[in-house]
DNA sequence: TCCGCTTGTTACAATTCGTAAGGTTTGGGA
DNA sequence: TCCCAAACCTTACGAATTGTAACAAGCGGA
């Protein structure tokens, strides 16, 4: 279903948290960053249709950083700030930003503003979403894996949820609640099983060995991590 | 280069004269109105950039006309309202305005979000008549398909409505509802196979391997995907 | 009126994906 | 070490979704 991406850089874990929440309700995937740098470091990873930047970092200037993200990436940036006053708006507009909204904010104004960036041509959803690891090349918009001889295999919807998940996600313990979560599948143990089903799917179409699986792998008790190294183009 | 025009509808005198003012000290030709139904006539004749529109105008519903004008698409729309509640925001954004800025306003933000605007023109789809993707040529003019080899195919009305929702979106996802409400069929199970059919149509005069389609992708569950290199002309 | 084209409808084939059932692995305890 | 229960994997099956061939209704032109 390709649901968007967008980002959050703010260095307060309260907003952090509330926007994820109303992101996530209205249908956004997000990831959320309390330091610039690791912000920037995501973005070689990463591809988000709308940002959501913060002023006021403590360890970057946010307008330099807003207007280098404007020239660079191609998604839509979008202000956060409790700055308030005309002059810190129309600067921040002019470097680049499409919109700049103020603190207190309400969530559901957010979410409407987002929604306006991914209207237009600018942003609107990322076309030709490919992430690469480990020799395969995963596409969303043919839902195809590519092996490095060149290959392609169909995914379907259902994997390439979990999939999704994982390359969002890498080397990282992903629980099963989580997923189940993310996949927005209703709790009980026939969901459990049916997940199972679609990685022992996803499994097959990644050639996994069953014995050594080398990219999911299953932590007893806990989760799965996915061990690929990511890069999203 | 000429400067871009923006149309300012407002029944205060007073709005006018600062925005006016305001605008063409920025480099702006403005054209003011007091009343919807002059700007509607002067629509006409003019092709503005940019729309400023006041809710709450006496003669019409300033929501119906904002929605009314994002649709013919041509222009961007911000609404100007003293209507403050979140909520008006909101629906305001959702109608199809671009941004809502909130009176009192500073002339300054205005300019400043304007320009913001004209940064990212909308995209201008509805005059290109011919659209090439991927060695095919769709003249909306002849109502025909015509491959590499200059070989030339029919299409009809309806195949034509499903291929020009495609051509509008490439590589996003359109879901069987947004696809029934741009057709204008009604819902039901029954107009569920009218789709299927005319998609299952339009395949087969794209010469698409049913079981491997390269340019309509079926995404189970969730719609369609077409995956061409679309340039209108 | 007849003919051909367009388009919705019906019926059935094909695909997807959750569910059930049985097998395998894991890790702790005897 | 062996045993066992819980966790996890895989296969097969069936309900829901989607594809397509065949038919019929509607329309316009000769």
């Amino acid at each position: 279903m390709t649901k968007p991406l967008v980002t959050i850089l703010d260095d307060e874990p309260a907003i952090r948290t509330i926007l994820a929440d109303a992101l996530e309700e209205a249908g956004f995937r997000t990831l959320s960053f309390s330091r610039a740098a690791a912000f920037e470091a995501a973005l070689k990873t990463h591809k988000p249709d709308v940002c959501l930047v913060d002023l006021g970092l403590p360890d970057t200037d946010g307008l330099t950083l807003v207007h280098k993200l404007a020239l660079e990436q191609g998604a839509a940036v979008i202000i956060i700030s409790g700055r308030a006053q005309v002059q810190d708006r129309v600067t921040g507009l002019e470097l680049g930003a499409d919109d700049y909204i103020i603190k207190p904010f309400d969530p559901a104004e957010v979410v409407a503003r987002i929604r306006v960036r991914l209207r237009t041509p600018k942003a609107a959803t990322q076309t030709g979403q490919i992430a690469r690891f480990n020799g395969w090349e995963a596409s969303f918009d043919s839902y195809t894996l590519t092996d490095e001889a060149g290959q392609e295999t169909p995914f379907s919807h259902a994997e390439g949820e979990v999939l999704r998940l994982f390359l969002d996600a890498p080397k990282r313990l992903i629980s099963r609640a989580q997923m189940q979560e993310s996949l927005g599948g209703g709790a009980g143990d026939s969901f459990d099983r049916a997940m199972d089903v679609r990685i022992s799917r996803l499994r097959t179409k990644l050639r996994e060995d069953p014995k050594n699986p080398r990219l999911i792998k299953t932590i007893y008790g806990a989760g799965y991590i996915f061990l690929g190294d990511v890069q999203w183009t």
